[in-house]
DNA sequence: TCAAAAGTGTTGTCGCTACACCCATGT
DNA sequence: ACATGGGTGTAGCGACAACACTTTTGA
């Protein structure tokens, strides 16, 4: 690749969540320069001169992980003017949603580690990244609810208990398991495939997709989404 | 002033919102310089390298109206490589909501007018504007159902038609008036002044004022404002 | 046969919608 | 007296919360 030049006095930082084992967790890397040497950060970077912005949290989360195509949302700036000790940087960040079994991490040049944390386990973090990171989260929060967003986090075919257990996991609340059912079922975007899982030690549950053209149809005839 | 250093490749747009005659309305200069000179834009400004980047947008507002204390929010960075014709510049926007009639508007120095024009009649706009704009506006209709940020548009009291004006105006919806005022009035976070308007041929309104120590204390319960 | 999760209906409550008339005031 | 907006109640419907048992499967 041709070399090309670096804007330095604004960055992007990601933060990456992914769902496994009924935890939310989000991506960490350690620190492997100075300033704040051996800290965990959020996965970040610069921006190139003939580069969009958005375009540069694609470009990161595509040299971590191989990934394209990825749900990726704007969360806010930050620029104080103290964040960075070294100069002054304003930072856009952004959160994205990934299936963790698609995901093979790349350590890259800044890291020494990367790992998947469970949200409610984040250690101390670098410069203001605990400050981006409860934004982001709450960003995800609050979009969960009115948005199927959450579909990104699980595979395409799921279960219906499978589904109640994201939703629990990320908004922190528990939900009836039939009226959860009953709700889901008629906002009709869920497809069910015919198939099940199977070699379970316990009933075998049926298993859906997400009907993004049913979806994307009802929102034409005005229909809000709500959970 | 002492002389301070601007930052070149990243700025702050604001898109002020207020309310007057039934009208939202928004707050544009003509630019009265190049590139896209004679054009109506957002006013807008860069960033000080010891200045925060959240004061930046403030402090424009407050040169150009002697207002402070104003709610205001980011809306979200802009970025595309194209979006400015000279250089590459991201900006960050903000939203505002003022009255208006406590605004007194002051020229700068890149503008030859200043115009509070009506959202629904906004002309053609220098650069990326109208689409900043745009994101603003459906930022502060879809902020509007869920925090009450709408009493920032209105005078301190206010009658409850008026309050279902401004929602009216903002949401571009209509509302039965009998359950506007039920639904209102049974969140608990009006307060009736005990006052009336007067000299109006009709029959005289009983003013209210937002009640934000009784709000906050909802919130402190879980309460969820929605409209 | 046991353990473990899948799947399924009914009832009460509450909030929303729809709807029409009288009241107070200034001219 | 009239024009103008202020102010009020009720009834039906639909969404939501609360609640417990039977079914399927592998070990």
């Amino acid at each position: 690749m041709a070399e090309r030049t670096e804007i330095d006095n604004f960055s992007i930082d990601c933060v990456i969540f992914g769902y496994e084992k009924g935890e939310l967790k989000a991506l960490f890397i350690k620190r492997s320069t100075e300033p704040d040497f051996g800290k965990m950060a959020l996965p970040g970077g610069f921006v190139y001169l003939d580069e969009d912005l958005d375009a540069a949290p694609m470009r990161r989360l595509h040299e971590m992980s191989g990934l394209t195509d990825i749900y990726m949302k704007q969360v806010g700036t930050f620029g104080r003017t103290d964040r960075y000790p070294i100069r002054r940087v304003v930072t856009v960040v952004y959160y994205a949603l990934v299936r963790i079994s698609d995901y093979s991490v790349t350590i890259g040049q800044d890291a020494s580690e990367i790992h998947w944390i469970p949200v409610t386990q984040v250690p101390e973090l670098a410069f203001d990244h605990r400050e981006l990171f409860d934004a982001a989260l709450q960003t995800l929060q609050s979009q969960v609810h009115i948005d199927p967003i959450i579909f990104n986090l699980l595979p395409d075919e799921f279960s219906l208990s499978d589904l109640q257990d994201v939703y629990e996991t990320v908004t922190m609340q528990t939900f009836d398991k039939r009226n959860f059912r009953r709700k889901i079922l008629r906002l009709n975007i869920l497809k069910y495939t015919g198939r099940k899982y199977s070699s379970v030690s316990h009933r075998v549950a049926r298993t859906y997709t997400f009907d993004k053209q049913a979806y994307n149809a009802m929102l034409q005839k005005g229909f809000m989404f709500s959970v």
